[in-house]
DNA sequence: GCCTGAAGTTAGTCTCGACTAACTTTGAAT
DNA sequence: ATTCAAAGTTAGTCGAGACTAACTTCAGGC
């Protein structure tokens, strides 16, 4: 009868495990065309390239990911939804813990990380009940819906506008805590419209107007910011 | 650079068992008097002896415990301090999930037995100030405060109030989820006023009146439920 | 005061997921 | 075509925390 404790324990450690190795590697699959690198993941994941490649190893026979040895590794269908499954478990509870809990901005995301692995079925059903079945997180991010399909998303880096065009702020593309603080400083939140003033030479700065303010933001920062382009503005 | 990551991650499981254990030891020392046995602990935690009894032993080194072989442990201050940290987590969240969230109540002590142990502190003082720094939990447990103090309960089990006493329903001692459904059905929760109306001899059922109603509550259940005591109502 | 059964402990094994160190494969540049 | 650095893999170790099997200690009954 107590033999149940050895079964429950270690099921949930090898879960969270795996949990975590889609994630990243959707994450990396989502732009990186082929297959994803044993040293990518390990790099996303702050482990080393031996320790990645032993677990993608041991997730292909787990039928998670399709791997074959120093070519990279893919999700199967089967590992894409355990990522997807995380993703929407991440981005629901960061939206909730900005809107309800009126947790800031720029910390929602390590908070997310962690409970993502650790909430019931149940219990993100009533969250995304409580919220009105969200469509994007508190960064503008997509959020997949029930059946874990994403919906389209429209937006571009904000340098890919030229000078002159209207853009709305959608989101950042990765959750540097740093950056949305410092966007937290200047007001610039999802929803903003910007207008593209111009752009610095060599590498230099992007100038935006918004909420009639001028700003001058890094090309590393203007890269990771997403924009949907409006008509109009072209003057 | 990288290699944080063999620090991190051992901490945080570390933690988590010390914390399951320090929460056990408490509420077995609630009312067991001196030391708390190795068999008593596995069983709360559904490990073998051998195993409590390795982990009692770590955890004496840690300074969490104080542990003489063959006759027990108890919990330090330190380690007290990390039970009650989990017991606060644990109500808060029961509290949250049910107020905030709709969740069934008989259902949400599963959910924090998890999550208790992965939100930081930040999140708890969020929750806390959300629900106005409640006392109880819905289970009408006494919720530690801030500083880690608990508020005395006044409340008596259902079976020490005499024939003809009213007394004010206010929590299950222990958190049975089939007593609680069961519970539910019979409309009694927290807060509801019974009066005793008789005792069936030889371990018989508790005659009680609610709402108008009466209803025949058996001794296990009885004697898991906690009353306080209300003047007047003996005619 | 001894003896026995219950409670507790020790020894040795397992899995998981990380690590380091040493080796192998790949592919781009000459 | 060869070479060689970067990317990847294997082998062996570690720590946590569980397990089983076998041994030890304790305490109550005679």
């Amino acid at each position: 009868m107590t033999a149940q404790a050895h079964n429950a324990h270690p099921k949930r450690r090898t879960k969270e495990g795996a949990e975590n190795y889609a994630k990243a590697l959707y994450e990396l699959q989502a732009r990186g065309e082929t297959a994803v690198g044993t040293t990518a993941v390990a790099e996303r994941l702050g482990v080393t390239p031996a320790s990645a490649s032993g677990m993608l190893r041991r997730l292909a026979t787990e039928g998670v990911v399709e791997y074959t040895p120093y070519h990279g590794a893919r999700l199967t269908p089967e590992g894409e939804r355990i990522a997807l499954e995380m993703i929407r478990h991440h981005r629901l509870i960061e939206l909730f813990l900005a809107e309800v809990l009126d947790m800031p901005w720029d910390r929602v995301h390590s908070e997310a990380e962690v409970l993502e692995h650790h909430i019931s079925e149940e219990l993100e059903e009533l969250i995304a009940a409580k919220l009105g079945e969200p469509a994007l997180d508190p960064h503008g991010d997509p959020i997949p819906d029930r059946h874990l399909e994403v919906h389209a998303d429209e937006s571009v880096p904000l340098t890919e506008l030229d000078p002159g065009e209207l853009g709305v702020f959608s989101r950042v593309s990765d959750s540097d805590a740093s950056m949305l603080r410092h966007l937290a400083e200047l007001e610039i939140q999802p929803g903003a419209t910007l207008l593209v003033r111009g752009r610095e030479p060599f590498g230099g700065p992007v100038m935006v107007e918004v909420a009639g303010r001028t700003h001058a933001l890094g090309v590393e920062l203007a890269g990771s910011m997403r924009v949907s382009r409006r008509p109009g503005g072209k003057r």
